[in-house]
DNA sequence: AAATATTTTTAGGTTAATCTAAATGTATTA
DNA sequence: TAATACATTTAGATTAACCTAAAAATATTT
């Protein structure tokens, strides 16, 4: 059984192991729980001594396969509980994840069995990431960072890669949401922003590192 | 801002001093938190000092009016959840209360007022008792233990005293619900024991225990 | 490759919440 | 009311999760 403080940590390398392929450092770690590298270094020694990383002094941890497993779990609470606050108790996508931060570490298998019924099993988050089943298993759809696109190419919005509010406020404002149709009307080549067309309507600029948040299907 | 540990001392202290009108003591706490007198005095001296309780040593504590404000909250959270799990995630009565004691520490106004919401704003939760609006107040529906009542006496069930799941699945068991309609037929002498009606059908007796635990309309 | 910079670990300390054992206060009873 | 019993508090440890500062390992530059 993982704490609360465990399972943070568990799914936070889980998330940092995913976008590299070697392994995840101790800085990379505190940077993203916002605490200090030598409070890592003694949370990866006990996770470690529990089985669900593995870890060489100096050369940053992996995530074991219980690890693996341990860490679905949690990201499944969280994309179960962000998907009924949106559905159920109409938050918008940008209030979620707060307060799924803290739904997440509720330890009832049962609860979420249940909760997973009452949302009719749902495949994909409010912000288009998929949800793993109880066994962990998950598909994620086909998906471009709209940054990597081509002038005139066109497409859906699956996903977006962050989560923070003020960013969704942002796309709320422009008018975009998953599911818009999106297309690339130009690029420009200086700072790499670009003009884009939704839902058919008038056209507005974003920015590259906007458009490196927002995926779309290929 | 009150911390997990904080928020069930203060519960609990909450809860006990409804049931006696002198000042809750220290023993009282440890027993209902399955902790030891030890670990209560530095609790109530850490809520003391922050205003929610009030204690003189030796002679136990009071909850202020800001604890009692508090501590509603508290037990609002809980029986709004107890409702959720029962009413949507079709929980059984008697498996809601673990889940409840941790879904009650979710830090989050705007979730609890969906919640309520969502719910259509119960008065009552799965086990007749009362849920205070967002203030605090609440009302109770007039009751008596079934203990206190006479023969021939009969009534609606509205609450139960005790919401631990063995109580409750007994409950279960012999046709007990909250809206049964129940009838003494007779009140044996010698141990107290009730041989009772419910809902016109055929007989069943109930120990003393079972019916200082059970409350109907009067 | 030596010097320098960066990252990571270790050593030692802090705080919240718990505990046991001993001391002290309060209550009961002979 | 003195003796005994019981309740409560204090003293001092323990554990989890954090911290700072210093030491050690690794990486990068010149």
């Amino acid at each position: 059984m993982l704490s609360f403080a465990e399972e943070n940590y568990l799914k936070t390398i889980y998330h940092l192991s995913q976008e590299t392929d070697s392994a995840v450092t101790t800085n990379a770690i505190a940077d993203s729980l916002n605490t200090k590298a030598a409070s890592v270094t003694d949370m990866i020694k006990k996770l470690s001594k529990k089985g669900v990383l593995s870890y060489q002094k100096y050369k940053g941890v992996q995530v074991s396969k219980t690890g693996e497993i341990a860490a679905l779990q949690v990201i499944r609470k969280h994309r179960l509980w962000e998907t009924f606050l949106v559905d159920k108790l109409k938050f918008n996508w940008d209030q979620v994840h707060e307060v799924a931060e803290q739904l997440e570490h509720i330890n009832s298998d049962l609860l979420i069995q249940r909760l997973d019924e009452f949302l009719a099993y749902p495949k994909y988050d409010p912000h288009g990431d998929p949800i793993p089943d109880e066994n962990g298993l998950f598909k994620s759809k086909p998906r471009v960072a709209l940054d990597q696109c081509l002038d005139g190419q066109s497409g859906i919005i699956v996903a977006v890669k962050d989560s923070n509010s003020a960013f969704l406020k942002y796309l709320d404002k422009i008018g975009l949401y998953l599911g818009a149709k999106i297309k690339i009307i130009d690029k420009v080549e200086f700072d790499g922003s670009l003009e884009i067309q939704i839902d058919n309507k008038k056209s507005t600029f974003i920015s590259k590192e906007v458009s490196e948040n927002i995926w779309i299907t290929e």
